[in-house]
DNA sequence: CTCATAATGCACGAAACGTGCGTATCGGCA
DNA sequence: TGCCGATACGCACGTTTCGTGCATTATGAG
């Protein structure tokens, strides 16, 4: 258990970063008005407290020929014993199955599901998910447009006016 | 346009680097087989051919206080006149919605939204989403727990066996 | 089999990284 | 207000990584 401040050059630097993952240490510097060594040590305990947990390449779905995406509501069956797991692990094991959340409402997962085509699509919902154990009933959401679509997480909720001066607190284990 | 012709190398590289996009040349390379200067090529090739769409941090939501999660389902008016402008650009000013997509099926968009905490995010639908112009209705479905999220797209749909023999044909633009 | 094209590894100069260190700034306390 | 410990800072510098030039090898068409 650590305690850790951040301060608005860390925002900043979480900020570019998100949006920039290959900028180097000077040029990350410029945009928040440190040396590089700075940042680089900033860097270094950004992701030593957990907030960075990794880096990665962002391929573009289309150009792979992934043109297909889904999201599948999915109800299970209600018999007493909690057959959720076998469910769970067979989704956990199917690649083309993004995400997988367990959720409020009328469904009791959403799994967000990527495709080549839709005969891959088809194929893939009835041979491999609709045979998943368990399952009582699947909605699918076909996706026809993307308006929108950003791994960027919001900071704006830290630091908010009023609060401690300099840096938030946090706690990480 | 161009074409691209892929090879295997090609898909291990991407492959390993959607998973750690800060990993060098040489480490790529031993995990391929290939010297860093030809990674180093291969790369720069991949991201010109617009494969590669970029390099991010990855932020863990829940250290940086994002503990809510939901997916929204938009039903947009049905007056004659396209309202839908002004809704897709007010939802993509709005920072905590990450992602908007229309689809087919009940809803018309799907929304996935984080907030700080029910709170932020009752207030967040209440005064900025349903505030958005044109709507009719939402339905709500929040996360209560993660089965699986990755970003990994899945590349085994490239190279399938049967087709030409060195290298996949892409076209890009 | 011949040959043109493309891919590969090595080498080397340039760039970026990250630690040590002396200085400056901040925040608490008398 | 002035003092002092702790922290943050930039610079310097040795180390690592990058990426291009080039000679060699592998590939595929005719």
């Amino acid at each position: 258990m650590s305690t850790l401040s951040i301060d608005r050059h860390d925002l900043a630097l979480l900020d570019a970063l998100q949006r920039s993952g290959d900028a180097t240490n000077a040029t990350l510097g410029e945009a928040v008005h440190l040396s590089a060594s700075q940042v680089s040590r900033r860097l270094q305990r950004l992701q030593e407290a957990g907030l960075i947990t990794g880096y990665a390449a962002l391929l573009d779905p289309a150009a792979l020929g992934l043109d297909v995406m889904a999201f599948a509501h999915v109800v299970l069956e209600r018999h007493g014993g909690v057959r959720t797991e076998a469910f769970e692990d067979g989704v956990a094991a199917l690649p083309e199955v993004l995400e997988c959340f367990s959720v409020s409402g009328n469904a009791d997962y959403v799994l967000r599901i990527v495709a080549p085509d839709l005969a891959a699509f088809s194929e893939l919902m009835m041979k491999r998910v609709l045979r998943l154990p368990g399952i009582a009933n699947i909605k699918t959401d076909i996706v026809l447009g993307k308006v929108k679509q950003t791994h960027v997480l919001p900071l704006e909720h830290i630091a908010r006016p009023g609060r401690p001066r300099r840096g938030v607190r946090f706690t990480v284990s």
